[in-house]
DNA sequence: AAAGTTGTACGACGCGCTTCGTAGTACGAC
DNA sequence: GTCGTACTACGAAGCGCGTCGTACAACTTT
């Protein structure tokens, strides 16, 4: 069984989360995975990228402790660390995915 | 008087604050700025780079609409705009500043 | 076994960001 | 007015990040 390397739940660094999530591709497949309580394999999102951007964005949210990767057979399943997240940094996660939702309002007088 | 160009706080757009918000320094002078209330001037900041690079992150913050930068005579007067931004990200600043102090603390057993 | 599916590895390219140095502007002090 | 201070503007250099294409590996299906 191949397995893939986390970094500990304490090894988590701010900088690297945000680094991480600062990329809008990014924090769209971490939307989704917070949206779908299940584990989502990589072909499950429609990103606008080949395969090899892919899996380098998902590559890098995993070695930032943003998410987890487990192979299951043919393909990998990613699921999000908000728990873990939540523990290192409290509120943080949550502030960001509703910050998101949030910007969808741009209608302004004027 | 010379004035600065901010965003509306409605305009203040959340990938754009994530970007100013993951470089270091940037989050530096945010953190220096959160922990002091009065307002400080740009040369206030000791930081390791020179102070052209110094002028380049606080503009790139001001035009994320993460500080406000006012002309006070001879200086420029730098402000968090904490309550903006908990109008439009609700916890999100609040969420990276604490997230901070935590990241001070890697005492693990083992 | 052969073919299809799912995702990785590696090298390359382009752009943007951080950094710097120099020159310049606005303001205060004298 | 002249000098010093505080910061900006602009152009240049370095390099890291996102992107891609091709080649490859592991597993499933037939």
């Amino acid at each position: 069984m191949r397995t893939l390397p986390h970094p500990a739940t304490e090894a988590v660094r701010l900088d690297t989360v945000l680094a991480a999530l600062a990329d809008p591709l990014r924090r769209r497949i971490v939307r989704q995975l917070s949206e779908g309580d299940e584990a989502q394999a990589c072909g499950a999102f429609d990103l606008p990228v080949t395969k090899s951007t892919s899996t380098h964005h998902f590559r890098v949210l995993r070695e930032a402790g943003v998410i987890t990767q487990h192979y299951r057979g043919n393909k990998i399943l990613n699921q999000l660390r908000a728990d873990d997240l939540e523990t290192r940094f409290p509120g943080l996660l949550q502030a960001i995915l509703a910050a998101e939702q949030v910007t969808v309002v741009p209608t302004h007088r004027g």
